[in-house]
DNA sequence: ATTAGTATTAGTAATCATTACTGTTTAAAT
DNA sequence: ATTTAAACAGTAATGATTACTAATACTAAT
């Protein structure tokens, strides 16, 4: 893949930052680099660092989210401050349990733990 | 909640499947017991029965579900076939875990077992 | 260094899912 | 039967994402 800019400017922002941001934050943190940054920029270049495994996408909802974290790993999100956090839950028992129960290969597991961070109550 | 013939076959539309339908889905159903019935009228109502319990939303990647199956339980989506069936997980041990280690109170955990399921190989 | 070729871009239009609005209909309480 | 508000159909508006197009900018070959 060609060299771009653009590319480069949006690989950093993700890279920069540990709050699973959306497409829009991220263009809007774009535009103060590249001040005519186009949004379907934005979102072609998402696409293709997903695409060449340089990045990541996660789903929170209905909401598309972007991280730069590949290694396997789930999140909690706080129903208090919405923040999504990254944690390591181990899930080999889980992968043989549906394996011989079910005869289900399973490729990926997501885990989301939804609940309150110990900022709350 | 006032009665309304609609919303009964919304409802009776759900119920009536295990595929986890999309809006788009539930109003092509309802357009052969309702032909002029709207789609305003088909989210606004999945939106009620939700709220009253009486259904609940999946997510599915950007895609929203619906499901009648109110029990805890997770899912599992065949890379194959497109197709997302209920499991019921453990997940006791998981909830323990987090507390004792991140000070996080687990009040949901959404499980998706990505893989292939037995149709395949 | 210049050129040529093509990936990438900015800007805009189009699409898709969902929500909001509005005047009309209908359940259900009096 | 009359009244009242919830629900409706139809349509417009929104928000996220994708598609299109003419101009620009990498990069490899000259």
């Amino acid at each position: 893949m060609r060299y771009s800019h653009q590319r480069e400017v949006i690989r950093e922002i993700i890279f920069s930052t540990n709050s699973h941001p959306s497409a829009d934050w991220v263009y809007a943190k774009a535009r103060k680099a590249i001040p005519n940054i186009s949004l379907g920029t934005v979102y072609r270049n998402l696409k293709q660092l997903t695409d060449q495994g340089t990045i990541r996408v996660i789903q929170d909802g209905p909401l598309t989210r972007y991280d730069w974290n590949k290694d396997p790993h789930d999140h909690m999100k706080c129903t208090s401050c919405g923040r999504m956090v990254d944690i390591e839950l181990p899930n080999d028992d889980l992968k043989k349990m549906v394996k011989n129960q079910h005869d289900f290969e399973v490729s990926d597991v997501e885990i989301t733990l939804i609940g309150k961070c110990n900022k709350h109550d």
